[in-house]
DNA sequence: TCTGGGGTCCTAGGACCC
DNA sequence: TCTGGGGTCCTAGGACCC
């Protein structure tokens, strides 16, 4: 018995025990992301407009997704984890894998250290959380989904296919609706099924991923707790209120997220090679076009102009209506391994050190203190199309549900 | 019903180099 | 002058996860 994996529940606040929970985005275009049984009951649905779900459910308690406050309240719980082993993987704000391999001489059995972590979550944050316990990661993981709320499930080493086989395709981490659909067309509804189809069948439906499922279906995978991942992409995005036409708003919004996602860079000490740009248009189809730069950076105004010169380049009407645009930096590396080596008749643009004085400014006063000048009169977090956006705080702190 | 925002990983074609 | 094959990088798109 090696890892195990732990996840927090919001559903299991006291406060909101019972009622209706429905989360999703604050934006007038946001939808439903996902609601308890009880909002289900009043005919609320993922991907259903949040106010649609207002209506049909005004009782209920809207929670808008991974809110800032709720980092908090993350941060000491990865702490409590933490303390039980240094191998945490953190996987998101409220769930982690834990190889507890190295701490059952100073802790106890696996579940013992299990029941001790619950314990823990319990008193100092008055908030449950489920442990899923497996020799193999993503067992765990199936494990904590299936015991939540507040549960605790042992999958012994032994007992590994009898938990798995029975379960349906859609269990398995990487099957969503597209593999779920090939799998189903194969007649493969269960994991079991996976297991007992040649691998080679799955590799021709669905590629190496196919592959990689007879593994699971079979329990193994050999894919270790790594507790620092690093970064491989910062971003922003945003969809705007009412789809956009005009060239200049959009670059408007591309100067905004340019800023949000060298801000983000910055503070993860690292510079980006690759500019990608995300469009899109009105009917929902997305393309992206991305630029390798000659120099990586951090610097807003450098990933602005690239950011610019991708959207103009795009081979899009100018007039084509956007639903969203957004501005990705790939390619990361750890600032100091790229120190930038300046030509001698090359001199310091500034550019960085300024903005790194607005990060000082914006971490004392707060991030709307500074902003370009082609962004005032509108907040920096908020989409260029609605300066007048409210920040609606969430009121309960927490995650979503699990439904 | 009409689709958020943060990411990761995979595939496939083409350029380029040896 | 025409051509092989492998490796790597770049670009675009898409599935998937929380």
């Amino acid at each position: 018995m090696d890892a195990f994996y732990a996840s927090v529940e919001l559903r299991d606040r006291p406060e909101l025990r019972g009622k209706p929970v429905v989360v999703g985005g604050l934006g007038p275009r946001s939808v439903v992301l996902s609601a308890t049984y009880e909002a289900r009951a009043f005919g609320v649905r993922s991907a259903m407009p949040v106010g649609r779900a207002r209506r049909l459910c005004p009782q209920a308690v809207f929670i808008p997704p991974r809110h800032g406050v709720y980092g908090e309240v993350s941060k000491e719980v990865m702490a409590i984890f933490r303390a039980v082993t240094p191998e945490v993987e953190p996987l998101s704000l409220d769930e982690a894998f834990l190889d507890v391999s190295g701490a059952t001489r100073r802790l106890g059995t696996p579940r013992r250290i299990a029941e001790l972590i619950r314990q823990q979550v319990r008193e100092q944050q008055s908030i449950t959380c489920s442990v899923g316990l497996a020799p193999v990661k993503f067992v765990a993981k199936i494990a904590s989904a299936r015991c939540k709320p507040d549960g605790l499930l042992v999958v012994p080493a032994d007992g590994l296919l009898d938990f798995l086989h029975p379960l349906p395709v859609s269990a398995l981490w990487g099957v969503g609706d597209k593999a779920e659909e090939v799998l189903g067309r194969l007649g493969l509804r269960t994991v079991g099924d996976i297991a007992h189809v040649p691998a080679a069948t799955l590799r021709r439906e669905l590629g190496a991923a196919g592959e990689h499922l007879h593994a699971l279906a079979w329990g193994r995978d050999e894919r270790p707790v790594t507790p620092r991942r690093e970064e491989k992409s910062v971003g922003a995005e945003e969809t705007f209120p009412t789809d956009v036409d005009d060239p200049d708003v959009v670059k408007k919004e591309l100067l905004r997220l340019s800023g949000r996602t060298a801000r983000a860079l910055r503070a993860s000490g690292c510079v980006a090679r690759t500019v990608t740009v995300k469009l899109r248009l009105a009917n929902f189809k997305t393309i992206t076009r991305s630029r390798t730069l000659p120099e990586p950076t951090d610097v807003a105004r450098e990933i602005y102009a690239a950011a610019c010169a991708l959207y103009e380049g795009s081979g899009l009407d100018s007039r084509a209506r956007l639903r969203l645009v957004g501005v990705r930096a790939t390619g990361l590396r750890p600032v100091s391994g790229a120190a930038r080596q300046l030509a001698f008749d090359e001199r310091p643009s500034g550019w960085r050190e300024a903005e790194q004085a607005v990060d000082r400014i914006a971490r004392r006063f707060g991030a709307d203190a500074v902003r370009p000048a082609a962004l005032f009169g509108s907040s920096q977090d908020g989409p260029a199309e609605a300066p007048s956006k409210t920040r609606d705080e969430p009121r309960i702190l927490g995650n979503e549900p699990g439904v």
